[in-house]
DNA sequence: CGGGAGATTGAGCGCCTTCAATATTTGTGG
DNA sequence: CCACAAATATTGAAGGCGCTCAATCTCCCG
């Protein structure tokens, strides 16, 4: 690796963070410019702490690899309040905001790049369609945060899967890492039990039903969605509309 | 009531928009101003529709009343996203974001007013100070969210209306509604319910519990912390800092 | 070939729900 | 000020969804 980031190599690491905020936005070649220029790549193994739960925010973009944002209990119960996927920043919003209490920790093995660049962009008032592209990603997240409130206060077991597996679905699509119904699959039943607040047990039980009953395939490390329709349904999920 | 809003009754409306403003950031005179020139009061009956689900956001700011957003599922299940006490901002935000897919209602008669002139001003970049206030004011709507989240993922009944209680409390200590361990509480079991993702009868029982054990009272529309402390413990409530 | 993380299975139970009925409070009109 | 209706709160009984505990199985990795 050179220490220029304008070789392919490097370009194509950032693919995700530009599909995503495209989504959102239509970038200027100055606005995918500043994004290319990013730093190279921080590696980190799965389970390393991203973020302590009262650190100050250090703005970062999710080349490659998944994690989640959690909170604690202190008897050890854990609340998982939002996963991170490729593509997706971390603090990166025009107000730091320490108080929202919630630590950060890798599920997979991870690449990020420090994204100070982006929030030093969005307070210089440069680059217009990338500040308005964040702000669209914030509002997902808030919709997602949202979506979980529902999902974890008025949904039954059965329903939070499905509702989850939808939206993890339709976020992977958004960043162009997946195309059909077929998708990468890191997370562990627990990891799922702690989002949905759910025991491992009856995730178990739960998934099994539905594999039993045709609805998904996993294997591999690969989770399918073989009965996509009846899982929107059951799961009552409405895909956020990317036009705002 | 005249056409002006510079006399001191109309001034006095907007007393609890401007105190929660002022805890987020140091208002200069001109910022005060422009929420003291916001149009005259609107005024709504309980139980009043201000914001359906899919509609444009209308930035309003809530005088006096409380609110809720929420979302209906499709068999009449409803989950309250979040309480809107007075002085909160409803709507008021750099982007609008039509993909929350939430609704508003009034909890109480309420009266608000259009803060379009506050929405202007962010986007215009006068008012900087206003402008941190109000973000700083969305960074606690988000971490009122996903303690929201803790609540109904991981905690128990008992513990989630403890912890309802303590962030109500310190919310109405924060727009100066309030001082000490009493609160005016219009809330019936029936929003307590759907706010926290139990039946109407288990919050029944649990506030029962509550008061016969001395924790709380609740009379004449009045709910008073007898044991504040223990409440907090129980509830494993974290007030948010100020300073940010 | 261990060792460990994760997945699976069974048994028992408890928190919370649903259903249903009654009491109480609140609001409204006479 | 009372009477009536509607909303809200309360109580009891029965049951289910999801939990805990505990053991076993599978798979991956060095």
């Amino acid at each position: 690796m050179g220490s220029s980031s304008a070789n392919a190599g490097a370009r194509a690491q950032y693919e995700a963070v530009v599909r995503r905020y495209s989504a959102f936005a239509s970038l200027s070649a100055a606005d995918i410019e500043l994004l290319h220029a990013l730093p190279l790549a921080e590696t980190w193994p799965a389970g390393a702490e991203l973020h302590a739960e009262a650190a100050p925010p250090q703005p970062r973009v999710l080349l490659s690899g998944w994690a989640a944002r959690f909170r604690m209990l202190r008897d050890g119960r854990r609340q998982i309040i939002s996963f991170i996927l490729p593509g997706d920043g971390i603090g990166v919003c025009e107000r730091p905001s320490p108080l929202t209490l919630t630590a950060t920790t890798t599920l997979t093995a991870v690449r990020t790049a420090d994204a100070s660049a982006v929030v030093a962009a969005l307070h210089a008032g440069t680059h217009p369609a990338l500040r308005d592209a964040v702000r669209s990603a914030i509002a997902l997240d808030e919709r997602c945060l949202i979506d979980h409130v529902v999902r974890n206060g008025r949904q039954t077991a059965q329903e939070r899967i499905c509702h989850l597996l939808m939206e993890l679905r339709w976020r992977l699509l958004l960043s162009g890492a997946i195309e059909g119904y077929a998708m990468p699959w890191p997370l562990t039943q627990e990891m799922i039990a702690d989002a949905l607040g759910l025991s491992i047990v009856h995730v178990n039980r739960m998934l099994q039903h539905m594999r039993r009953d045709g609805q998904i395939e996993a294997r591999h490390g690969v989770l399918t969605l073989l009965q996509p329709g009846l899982i929107a349904e059951l799961a009552e999920f409405r895909a956020p509309p990317l036009t705002s």
